[in-house]
DNA sequence: CGTGAGCGT
């Protein structure tokens, strides 16, 4: 299951979404989009979990929770396409 | 509302 996560703390790093939704069961990588050449954090990032039924409940126990001082949107992630 | 990179694997 692959994961959006929006709105995180600019000082949110991949860790610090593995640490989060670890918690809820295997989670297979995390990325926190950046902007490569300033370094600021785009405020969104993606998470993959290897259980879907973890995954649904990581997405409604973190949606709209308070994470860095911010309230994080988690959703089921699209495809780049 | 808001959907990702790498640099040669």
């Amino acid at each position: 299951m692959n994961i959006f996560v929006a709105k995180l703390g600019r000082n949110t790093t991949s860790d610090d979404l593995n640490a989060l939704f670890s918690q809820y069961g295997e989670v297979t990588s995390t990325k926190v989009i950046m902007d490569h050449e300033t370094g600021y954090s785009k405020r969104y990032g993606f998470v993959e979990m290897a259980n879907d039924d973890e995954a649904y409940k990581a997405i409604e126990d973190l949606n709209d929770s308070e994470f860095d001082g911010s309230n994080i949107v988690v959703k089921k992630s699209t495809p780049r396409g």
